[in-house]
RNA sequence: GGUGUGGUAGUUCAGCUGGUUAGAAUGCCUGCCUGUCACGCAGGAGGUCGCGGGUUCGAGUCCCGUCCAUACCGCCA
C-alpha cells in the first residue's frame, strides 16, 4: 500500500502515531517559514505541514515546489494543531512531514476543484475527469450507486430476477428515432439500440420467469434537454399473474423504500388521479402537487358579455394566485409577457385583483361590473388579497398554456420547495391520441398496452375515447416512471395494429416474433420503466439529470471530452459498405 | 427545424448613446512573511473582444451572415 490512512479518517487520537498519507494538493499556503500543504482524497483533507528549522532542508524543498493538483505520499507522525480548524473533521490534527514523494506533477487545472468552481459547464465536460474530483459531483455518483444497490436488493427480495437483453436488436418506426449501427456481417442492415427492451421484458413473461428486472442502459436519438440524454438509464421491470393495483403497491414500494432508505423521508401514500383530471385541474399529465393552485373554469360565468376574447373561445380557465394583489403593473405586464413568448404562446392575460378593501379590479372592467366579477372570485374562492389570472382560447394550448403560468407563479411564490415530495400515480390515459401530420392514431404509451376492457368495444366505432390501462408516477412535476398491463393476446394484439394503421405484413414483419410468441400460452402480465437519472436527480434536489451520468452528452449529443461522434476512415466505411451522402 | 440568452485575460465577468493604451476579481509567476486554513503584503506576465463580411474618419460596441454553448418549443411510442 502506497498509504497507511485516507486523508479523511485521522483525529486527535491518532497523535504521535506515524502515518503515510497519499493524495491530491488541494492548497498550498506557503508562510515564509512554514508551509502548509491541504492533501485531498475522496474520503476527505488532511493538512500537512512542513516547518523550517524542525523540517529536513530537502523536504522542505520539496514542499516548496508541489502546485495544486499535484499527487504526493507523505510520511510523518500525527500532531495536534496549535491552530485548529473545525470546518473539518481532520481539523484537530495535522501531518509533521518527515518524507515527502511526488508521485505525479500536475499541470494547473484549468478550473478550481472545489465545491464552488469557477468552471463553465462546457469547461467542466471538456475536463470532466477534473470535474469529478470535486466532491459535490461525485457526491452524485455516490447517491446514484446507493440507488442501484438499494434497488437491486429491493426488486431481489421481492423475487424478481435480473436479466440482460441485447442492445443490438431491430429497428421499429414506431416511438422515438432509432440510433443505428450498420452489420458488417450483413450487408446493408442494420441493428437498432433499444429504446427500452419492452418486448424482451414481455417474452420473458411468456419464458416464464414471473418477475424480471434490469437496470439497463436506453437509447432515444431525439434532442436533448436538461432531463433527457440520448443515452439514459432505466429501472425496467415487469411481472405475471398481475393487476394495476399489485404493480402500483409494488413500484410504490420501491420508491418509498429509496425515500426511507436513502434520504430518511416518508412517502405518504400515493393518490390516484385519473388523466382528465390532471389535464383540468392542471393542464399537464405530470402536474407538480406540492401546491394548489388548480385551474377553475369561468367560460359560462365569461361569455356573453360582449367579451369578443372570451366570446369566441373554447375555453375560460384561470388560477388563483393567492396573495398577489398587490402585484405591480409592471409584474403584471411581466406575466403577460411570459405568457406571449413563442413557447407558450397565449394571446393575452386576463387579470382580476381582489383588493384588500374588497374592490375588485380586472383589465376588463369595460365589460364586466362587480357583481359579475364577484361571480368570478367566488368561482376561485378568492379571498381579498387574491390574484386571478385567467387564459382564454382553444382547449388543449389554454390549459398547456395556464401550466406554465401556474408552474410560473409557483416558482415565484417559493412553493416548488426542493424539500418537499408530493407524488401521484396518473391513470386512464387515452390509450390513442390522433397524429394530424401522419394522419392516423398512435400508441400514446406504446402498442402493447392494453386498452381498459370495458372500452373495447369502442376500439373501432370511437377509438379516442378508449381508456388505456396504464399509469404513470409523477413526483414534484417530474414523470418518474410510467408502465401499463399489457396485451398478452395474439388477436387483441393484432387488432391493436389495425388500429394503429399497420398492415398485416407490416405488423407480422415487425413484431411477429411477439404475436406469435403469444400463441403458445402468455401469462396476463403488465410492467413499468423508471427514469433512474431522473429519480437520482430527484432526489438530490437537482432539475438537471448531466451530473448523475459520469460522462453526459451536451446539448447537441456530442462528448467534448472525447470528441464523439467523429468521421470514420474510409477502410472502415468500405467494410460496413456504407458510403456517406453529405 | 424554431425562439430566447450568451461568446471579451487561464477562469468568472464588467465594458453606457461607436471615440485615447480594453478593465475587475480570481488564478498563474516572482519576492517577503513561523500558525495559515478564502492566509497576508509588494510587484509582474497574461487579450486575434468566437469567425467572416458590411456601415463609419473610427467598431468589443451598430448591421448581415456563420459557428459554438445554453434554456425552452417542436420532438421524446
Amino acid at each position: 500500500m502506497l498509504r497507511s490512512h485516507t486523508c479523511g479518517e485521522l483525529r486527535i487520537d491518532h497523535q504521535g502515531k506515524s502515518v503515510t498519507l497519499a493524495g491530491w494538493v488541494q492548497k498550498v499556503r506557503d508562510k515564509g517559514g512554514m508551509v502548509w500543504v491541504d492533501l485531498r482524497d475522496k474520503f476527505g483533507i488532511t493538512q500537512l505541514i512542513f516547518e523550517e528549522g524542525k523540517t529536513k532542508p530537502e523536504v522542505l524543498e520539496v514542499a516548496r515546489k508541489v502546485g495544486r493538483e499535484f499527487v504526493l505520499q507523505a510520511t510523518g507522525e500525527v500532531v495536534e494543531r496549535v491552530a485548529k480548524n473545525d470546518k473539518i473533521p481532520t481539523g484537530n490534527i495535522e501531518i509533521k512531514v518527515e518524507q515527502l514523494v511526488v508521485l505525479n506533477e500536475s499541470k494547473v487545472p484549468p478550473f478550481i476543484i472545489e465545491d464552488e468552481t469557477d468552471g463553465g459547464e462546457e469547461l467542466r465536460m471538456k475536463y470532466r475527469y477534473l470535474d469529478l474530483r470535486r466532491n459535490v459531483v461525485r457526491k452524485n455518483l455516490e447517491i446514484r450507486h446507493e440507488m442501484l444497490q438499494h434497488t437491486r436488493r429491493y426488486l431481489t427480495e421481492a423475487l424478481f430476477t435480473e436479466v440482460e437483453t441485447p442492445y443490438l436488436i431491430k429497428s421499429t418506426p414506431e416511438g422515438a428515432r432509432d440510433f443505428v449501427v450498420p452489420s458488417r456481417m450483413n450487408e446493408g442492415q442494420f441493428y437498432a439500440l433499444p429504446q427500452s427492451p419492452q418486448t424482451f421484458k414481455q417474452l420473458l413473461m411468456v419464458s416464464g420467469f414471473d418477475r424480471y428486472f434490469q437496470i439497463v442502459k436506453c437509447f432515444r436519438d431525439e434532442d436533448l434537454r436538461a432531463d433527457r440524454q440520448p443515452e439514459f438509464t432505466q429501472i425496467d421491470c415487469e411481472m405475471s399473474f398481475v393487476t394495476r393495483e399489485d404493480i402500483l403497491d409494488t413500484f410504490e414500494g420501491l420508491i418509498r423504500y429509496l425515500y426511507k432508505t436513502i434520504k430518511n423521508v416518508d412517502l405518504p401514500k400515493v393518490a390516484l388521479m385519473p388523466y382528465d383530471t390532471a389535464m383540468s385541474k392542471y393542464g399537464s399529465d405530470k402536474p407538480d402537487l406540492r401546491f394548489g393552485m388548480e385551474f377553475h373554469e369561468i367560460t359560462d360565468l365569461a361569455q356573453g358579455k360582449d367579451f369578443v376574447v372570451f366570446d369566441s373561445a373554447d375555453i375560460v380557465v384561470g388560477i388563483n394566485a393567492s396573495g398577489c394583489a398587490d402585484y405591480t403593473r409592471k409584474q403584471i405586464d411581466g406575466l403577460t409577457d411570459f405568457v406571449k413568448r413563442p413557447q407558450i404562446g397565449a394571446k393575452g392575460l386576463v387579470y382580476l385583483k381582489y383588493n384588500l378593501d374588497g374592490t375588485l379590479k380586472s383589465s376588463v372592467d369595460k365589460f364586466f361590473d362587480q357583481e359579475a366579477l364577484a361571480q368570478w372570485a367566488e368561482r376561485f374562492e378568492a379571498k381579498p388579497g387574491d390574484l386571478i389570472l385567467i387564459l382564454a382560447g382553444e382547449i388543449d394550448k389554454t390549459r398547456k398554456a395556464l401550466n406554465d403560468l401556474r408552474l410560473e407563479m409557483g416558482a415565484k411564490l417559493g412553493l416548488r420547495d426542493k424539500t418537499k415530495v408530493s407524488a401521484a400515480w396518473i391513470v386512464d390515459f387515452p390509450l390513442l391520441e390522433w397524429d394530424e401530420d401522419a394522419q392516423r392514431f398512435h400508441a400514446m404509451h406504446h402498442p402493447f398496452t392494453s386498452p381498459n376492457p370495458e372500452d373495447i368495444g369502442k376500439l373501432d366505432s370511437d377509438p379516442a375515447a378508449v381508456k388505456a390501462n396504464a399509469y404513470d408516477l409523477v413526483i414534484n412535476g417530474v414523470e418518474i416512471g410510467g408502465g401499463s398491463i399489457r396485451i398478452h393476446d395474439r388477436g387483441m394484439q393484432a387488432r391493436m395494429f389495425e388500429v394503429l394503421g399497420f398492415s398485416k405484413e407490416e405488423a407480422q414483419e415487425q413484431f411477429g416474433f411477439l404475436m406469435s410468441a403469444f400463441e403458445y400460452g402468455a401469462p396476463p402480465h403488465g410492467g413499468i420503466a423508471f427514469g433512474f437519472d431522473r429519480l437520482c436527480a430527484l432526489f438530490a434536489g437537482q432539475d438537471s439529470i448531466r451530473d448523475f451520468i459520469a460522462f453526459p452528452k451536451n446539448t447537441s449529443g456530442r462528448d467534448i471530452m472525447i470528441d464523439s461522434p467523429s468521421a470514420i476512415d474510409d477502410a472502415q466505411l468500405q467494410e460496413l459498405r456504407l458510403k456517406l451522402n453529405l
